[in-house]
DNA sequence: GCAATGACCGAAAAGGTTTTCGGACCTTTC
DNA sequence: GAAAGGTCCGAAAACCTTTTCGGTCATTGC
């Protein structure tokens, strides 16, 4: 079991050592490791006991530079700090990894110039596609440069309507978060939700005004917008309380303004959840599971959407190229700070 | 402004393409486009508009197929999820990307056997080097393959000694942590910590003991292992408060325990800073600044690190491979947490 | 006018693999 | 014994770029 010393300088075995050392053609040893037909089942086990031997390992290189496919995508993400990215990031590289296929990670850090000049050291690659990971769920130009492989954008949906993006369903969200908080018993709703700038937070707030709409109920008072801080949640379930202290329940735009409100109850007396429902968007895991009672929030299910956006590609790879915005549902996770009914 | 559609299907264009367009052979194009001599400025003027009108990029692989070397590097990190490895992959990915270097990202789900895989996919892709993240400060075993370009690990030490790591100075953090403190004004300084399995946790201890002992002082009651979580920091602040009332500062193993240190601090009517000071560790943005107040935290400068084992692998790849653990420092940020002296 | 020099360009090889096609050898059948 | 057929193997082309080296042409000095 002794690890062998790594052999620096010592040049990686071809297939022609191979084919030398079992004595054959390189065309016979290529056939033989490829699993072609027409080679005697001995010689090929002479070539698989060099090739062995030689720990031969073929040069993808030459072989995508013959077949014109290079077994490699490019994952551009515009900002890989946010935690939105990384997840689905997570599950491209799950999809892929699977595969035979490698990622290019590139980061743009939101400047169009970066992007365009990682797209075009993705492209000298010759990567078979490319998958477009936004920061927010706003739309996104399309990629500056003419691009001769399909092209996928997740999370922030391409503002071309010929290109293919997956994004969240965040209106439908909204929809299931309210309707939770419906089952749980609750009619006097308040929803304190982030920055409006976000499409993210006025698709959510849509959804769950339609959903208390469609139960017949509304809002109570309108949409407090803010900022996706724990700070703004403070300070927004404080004027709600004030102005609102017979509400049941707070739907929250994300875990860390639901984290806020959660504080900002326990001050004032209100308890969790038998006097006040409170849940968050994002599950977002050491914030849900961190509070009292830990969190009960709306997943994106981003890791699905990173997969989704992998196999969208293989098949404009393949196949032919989809169009449009396709959504990924979201989930309700259940916790304690909704625990049905007092 | 029209963004050119993307020609699917169009095969990119070579070097014979622009060569021929230009009325030229190929060896003069690549020279022309290469700024190599011997060429005619008339010449290379119409090579060079040759190939921006086919745009033309030059095929990597056909390239690094010749030089034997591709300018891509291999990432490989064994958890995603976990948010120490993220920044320091955004290090690397920085220290290469503003070069001429690609990064290979690879997930091995903290699996040997999938981690085999991707060392053998990233060789046979003869990557330059590899950076191998850890997802703890723990050493971990070195690459079970014969690797015959450099690896630099990063974040978690290599087990061989002959090997290059890169890691955090924790024993030198937990010692700046403490004289922080301490210039604070503290002298009754308690340690709640995480998971004592971890190495970070035993390090910083030691660290602080160090720095108190120099100071003529000691800890306040024993080191208080446990978990990474902020249930534990509730838990273990209570029973700090019940035993050693007069504790004027608690340095806490993450910042997830220092959220649930302020959270019983504030309940038992301790003020802070005032009453009592608390610092974390990681300085997680998302925790420290959304605390009330804001929590003094050291940051491990992952970023940095990653950097810095990008630099160490540019080097190994050019020269020679190095050896043994080398530390990135860490720093105190300072917030109101620790707010001088009240 | 001729030789020497220098400037510029092109042919060809190299890098490693896959695939096609022709050839060699062995077996079978009349 | 010869032809036909089948099985297996090898030569060579293709993918695209870079670099070396030899060749062509014009210019200059005598």
């Amino acid at each position: 079991m002794a690890r062998t010393p790594a052999p620096r300088g010592t040049r990686a075995a071809t297939l022609s050592d191979v084919a030398r050392l079992a004595g054959v053609s390189v065309a016979t040893a290529s056939k033989a490791l490829n699993g072609r037909n027409h080679v005697h089942a001995q010689t090929r086990e002479r070539v698989l006991e060099a090739a062995a031997q030689l720990s031969f390992s073929p040069n993808s290189l030459a072989r995508g530079l013959l077949a014109g496919r290079t077994g490699t995508v490019g994952l551009l993400t515009s900002d890989l700090v946010g935690r939105f990215s990384l997840p689905i990031l997570m599950g491209a590289e799950d999809a892929f990894g699977a595969g035979q296929v490698s990622v290019f990670l590139c980061d743009a850090r939101g400047d169009a110039i970066r992007e365009r000049h990682h797209v075009q050291a993705l492209l000298s690659r010759r990567v078979d596609g490319l998958i477009v990971v936004g920061s927010s769920t706003n739309p996104r130009p399309p990629l500056a440069d003419a691009v001769d492989v399909p092209v996928v954008y997740a999370y922030a949906p391409s503002e071309a309507p010929e290109d293919l993006s997956i994004v969240p369903d965040n209106v439908n969200a909204g929809r299931m978060a309210v309707e939770h908080l419906i089952a749980c018993g609750r009619t006097r709703i308040a929803h304190i939700s982030g920055d409006r700038e976000y499409s993210a937070a006025r698709d959510r707030a849509a959804g769950a005004e339609a959903a208390l709409e469609a139960a017949g109920l509304s809002l109570v008072g309108e949409v407090a917008y803010g900022a996706w801080e724990e700070g703004w949640g403070r300070a927004a379930a404080g004027m709600l309380l004030d102005r609102e202290p017979d509400v049941d329940a707070v739907l929250c735009g994300s875990d860390q303004v639901a984290r806020g409100v959660l504080d900002t109850l326990r001050e004032r007396g209100r308890r969790v959840p038998e006097d006040v429902a409170v849940m968050g968007f994002d599950n977002w895991d050491v914030l849900a599971t961190g509070a009292r009672p830990q969190l009960t929030s709306v997943d994106m299910n981003l890791e699905e959407l990173g997969r989704a956006a992998a196999r969208a590609l293989f098949e404009a790879i393949d196949d032919e190229h989809g169009r449009g915005v396709h959504t990924v549902q979201c989930r309700v996770v259940v916790r304690g700070s909704t625990a049905s009914a007092g």
